[in-house]
RNA sequence: GUGCCCGUAGCUCAACCGGAUAGAGCACCAGCCUUCUAAGCUGGGGGUUACAGGUUCGAUUCCUGUCGGGCACGCCA
C-alpha cells in the first residue's frame, strides 16, 4: 500500500493524454525522465524517480534528484550526467525548458501555454477536479469516533470526528470505495454504570434519595434522563417487592468494606436483581437516548456513517465465542487463575492477554478480536481505525491477535489521533467523562460554529497535541483561517454575479491572456490540487488540504487586489472571470473536503 | 522503571518520508478603501530547528546519547 511515491513506469492517475488537454504534469515529466534514463542508462533498471515542487520560482515547476541519487553508485559527476539525461529527453508538447542546477538537480519549466490551457481542463472536470485514481477503486473500511454510548461526546471526539470524516472524503476523492463505520460499545460494563447511574437519579425524582457514587455518571444528562422516564411511567421502576430500598441499604452498608468498583459492581448486581426484566428496558432506554444523541451530534457536525456497529451483536450472533474458539483450536489459549489467556507474547505483544475473565465474562479485548474477525471477513481490501493516541499500546495485541488468526495484520492500519487539550483563562481544563466535567463537541459547536471547528481540528497534523484554547477561539472567531479561505470563495461568487453572464462561455475563454504572474500562481496552484489530494490520502493528512486551501485562497486575495475582473475588454475579461471561476470551484471542492461550507456572501 | 509519540520565530503550527536561501498565521511596526466585499492587500523586524555527537555531496528529517513534555503499561472499556 505504501509502496513507492512515484514509479517511473505507471502513470499515477490519469494516463497524459494525447489530446489537446493535458492533466497531469507531474507524471508527464516522470515520463520523460524515465525514458531518457532507459537510453542513457539501459542498465539500471531499478530507477526510483522522484519529483518535487521546488520552493522558489528560479528552480522550475518540477525538479528531479535523479542524478545526485545515481552519481555515487555510478561514479559520475553529477552534473554530467543531468546533462546527459537532459539531452535525452523526448520532446514535449507542454515542457518548455529542462535545466541543470544547484548541485544536479534538473529543473522543469512548463510551457506557459500549458498551464493556461489546463485552466479549461479544471472548468470541464467540474466538482470531480481533483479526483485521482491512486484508490484504483480498493475499498476501504475506516472506522473512527466509536465513543462509548454513556454520554455526551465531547471535544477529544471532535477531532477524531472531524479527522476521520475528512480523511474519508479524502479518500473517497483519491478512488477508493469507502465505508464509514462506528463501532458501539453497548455490551459492557459501562453501559451498565449509566443504566444504574440513571435508575439511581431516578429514585432520586421518585423521592427515594439513597447515596450516589462518586464513580457512577456524574452528568446532567443523566439526571435527565432519569426525568424523561419519570415523567413517562411514573413510579414504575422504583417500587418492587416489599422493600425495595432495603435491599440497595444492605449494599451500600458494604460500601465501608469493598473498594470503589466492587461497590458500584454489587450495585449493578443489586439493580438488576431487583428490577428483573424491567432492567433490560432502562439498559435499552439509556443506550438508545445516548446513542441518538451521539448521532445527531455527528450528524450536525456533517459526520455520517455507512454502519453502526453493535458489539453486543458480535455475542447474539456467537463471533465471539467463534473467534475464541479459533484461537483455542490453535492451541494459543491457556488457563490460569481460573481465566482464559491468548499467547500474544508469541505475536509480537508484551504480556500475555486475558480474554475471559474468572467469572465467565469475555473480556473487553474479546470481543475487539471478534469485531477485526468480522471486518476481515466482510472482505474489506483495506481497514483503517482512527483511535485515540491512549491506545497505542493496545495496537499490538490487536495485530497480535489478527496474526493469530492467520490473517494479514497488514491490511490493517491504525491511525493515532493526539488528544484535544482544552484551555480556558489560561488554564487546561481537566476532563473526566465519568466526573461529568468536561466541554462537549455540541459546547464547541455552538461556540465557535461548525465551520471553524471542523477546519481548525483539521489544521494541524494528527500526531501533534492540538491545544484549543476556548477564549482564543470565542474572541477571534472572525480571524479564524476559516473564514479567510471561506471570504475568498464568496468574493468570486459576488464578481460572477455581478457579471451575470452564463457560466458555460467560460469553458473558450482565450487562456493565452492570461499572462501575469500573478494568474501564473494560481494556474499552478489548481495544478497541485490533484498531488495534494492524492498526498493527503497517502500520508493520512487532511492537514494538507488545509494548507493547500489558504494557500490559494491567499493568491487569490492577492490576485484580487492587484486585478479588475469586470473590465470593458470582453476577451480579457471573460478569461479572467474563467481563472476565477476555477478557482471558486476549487476552492469549494477543497473545503467540502474537510466538511466546510462554501457560502456565496458573508 | 519499560515502551511509543513529540521538542522548529514571542505564541499556534508547516516544511511534499534526505534536497537548493527552514515557511505561514496570530502578535508587533509602517503604508493601501469616490474603483468587482478592508473578514482583504503591500512592505518590515523576528531562528545555532532543545542540546551534543555520528552517517554523506546535502540532515528539521536517519542513528546514538543527554535534557524537557505527553501518553500507555488492568481478569476497565
Amino acid at each position: 500500500m505504501q509502496a513507492s511515491r512515484y514509479n517511473a513506469d505507471l502513470p499515477k492517475y490519469f494516463p497524459v493524454m494525447a489530446t489537446t488537454i493535458p492533466f497531469d504534469f507531474r507524471s508527464h515529466c516522470i515520463q520523460l525522465l524515465a525514458q531518457a534514463a532507459k537510453q542513457v542508462l539501459p542498465d539500471e533498471t531499478e530507477i526510483q524517480i522522484e519529483l518535487q515542487r521546488p520552493k522558489l520560482v528560479d528552480h522550475g515547476d518540477y525538479s528531479s534528484n535523479l542524478a545526485m541519487k545515481l552519481a555515487k553508485r555510478l561514479r559520475r559527476n553529477p552534473l554530467e550526467l543531468s546533462k546527459v539525461l537532459i539531452e535525452a529527453l523526448p520532446d514535449s508538447p507542454y515542457v518548455g525548458k529542462v535545466i541543470v542546477a544547484g548541485g544536479g538537480f534538473i529543473n522543469f519549466f512548463l510551457k506557459k501555454t500549458a498551464k493556461q490551457q489546463f485552466l479549461l481542463a479544471v472548468l470541464q472536470a467540474g466538482d470531480s477536479f481533483g479526483h485521482n485514481k491512486l484508490g484504483a477503486g480498493k475499498t476501504i473500511q475506516i472506522e473512527f469516533v466509536s465513543a462509548n454510548p454513556t454520554g455526551p461526546l465531547h471535544v477529544g471526539h471532535g477531532r477524531g470526528a472531524a479527522f476521520g470524516a475528512s480523511l474519508a472524503n479524502i479518500m473517497a476523492a483519491a478512488g477508493y470505495a469507502v465505508t464509514r463505520e462506528f463501532y458501539v460499545n453497548d455490551a459492557g460494563r459501562q453501559m451498565d454504570i449509566l443504566a444504574l447511574s440513571t435508575w439511581l437519579r431516578y429514585l432520586g425524582w421518585c423521592g427515594i434519595s439513597l447515596p450516589f457514587p462518586g464513580n457512577a455518571y456524574q452528568g446532567q444528562y443523566v439526571v435527565d434522563m432519569a426525568l424523561e422516564i419519570h415523567r413517562t411511567h411514573g413510579d414504575r421502576y422504583a417500587h418492587y417487592s416489599d422493600s425495595p430500598t432495603q435491599q440497595l441499604a444492605e449494599i451500600n452498608a458494604k460500601a465501608a468494606t469493598d473498594g470503589e468498583d466492587e461497590y458500584l459492581d454489587n450495585l449493578i448486581t443489586a439493580a438488576k436483581s431487583i428490577l428483573g426484566e424491567d432492567y433490560a428496558y432502562l439498559h435499552n432506554f439509556v443506550l438508545t437516548e445516548q446513542l441518538n444523541d451521539c448521532r445527531n451530534d455527528l450528524m450536525e457536525f456533517g459526520v455520517e456513517f455507512e454502519n453502526w456497529f453493535s458489539e453486543q451483536s458480535l455475542f447474539d450472533s456467537g463471533l465471539v465465542a467463534r473467534a475464541v474458539q479459533l484461537l483455542d483450536d490453535k492451541k494459543l489459549l491457556y488457563r490460569q487463575d481460573g481465566a482464559l489467556w491468548f499467547q500474544s507474547t508469541g505475536f509480537g505483544d508484551e504480556k500475555d492477554r486475558v480474554v475471559q475473565r474468572e467469572n465467565g465474562q469475555y473480556t473487553y479485548f474479546a470481543s475487539d478480536i471478534a469485531y477485526h474477525l468480522s471486518k476481515y471477513e466482510r472482505g474489506f481490501d483495506y481497514m483503517l481505525n482512527i483511535w485515540g493516541a491512549d491506545h497505542h499500546g493496545y495496537i499490538s495485541r490487536v495485530k497480535g491477535a489478527i496474526e493469530a488468526l492467520s490473517l494479514d495484520s497488514d491490511k490493517l492500519e491504525i491511525a493515532l489521533v493526539q488528544f484535544a487539550v482544552l484551555y480556558r483563562d489560561g488554564n487546561k481544563i481537566s476532563m473526566s467523562t465519568r466526573s461529568g466535567e468536561f466541554v462537549t463537541l455540541r459546547q464547541l459547536r455552538q461556540e465557535v460554529g461548525n465551520d471553524a471547528a471542523r477546519f481548525f481540528y483539521v489544521l494541524r497534523k494528527s500526531d501533534q497535541h492540538l491545544d484549543f484554547d476556548l477564549d482564543l477561539a470565542k474572541s477571534q472567531s472572525n480571524d479564524n483561517p476559516v473564514y479567510y479561505v471561506q471570504y475568498a470563495h464568496a468574493r468570486i461568487c459576488s464578481v460572477l454575479e455581478q457579471w451575470g453572464g452564463a457560466v458555460d462561455i467560460l469553458g473558450r475563454a482565450e487562456t493565452k491572456l492570461l499572462t501575469d504572474p500573478a494568474e501564473l500562481v494560481l494556474l499552478q496552484r489548481m495544478i497541485d490540487f490533484p498531488d495534494t489530494i492524492e498526498a493527503a490520502a497517502k500520508e493520512r493528512a487532511p492537514h494538507l488540504i488545509a494548507f493547500f486551501l489558504r494557500e490559494l485562497a491567499g493568491e487569490f486575495h492577492s490576485y484580487y487586489n492587484s486585478t479588475r475582473f469586470l473590465v470593458p475588454d470582453e476577451t480579457l475579461k471573460i478569461a479572467r472571470l474563467a481563472l476565477i471561476s476555477a478557482v471558486c470551484q476549487v476552492l469549494s471542492k477543497g473545503l467540502s473536503l474537510l466538511g466546510v461550507t462554501s457560502p456565496h456572501e458573508m
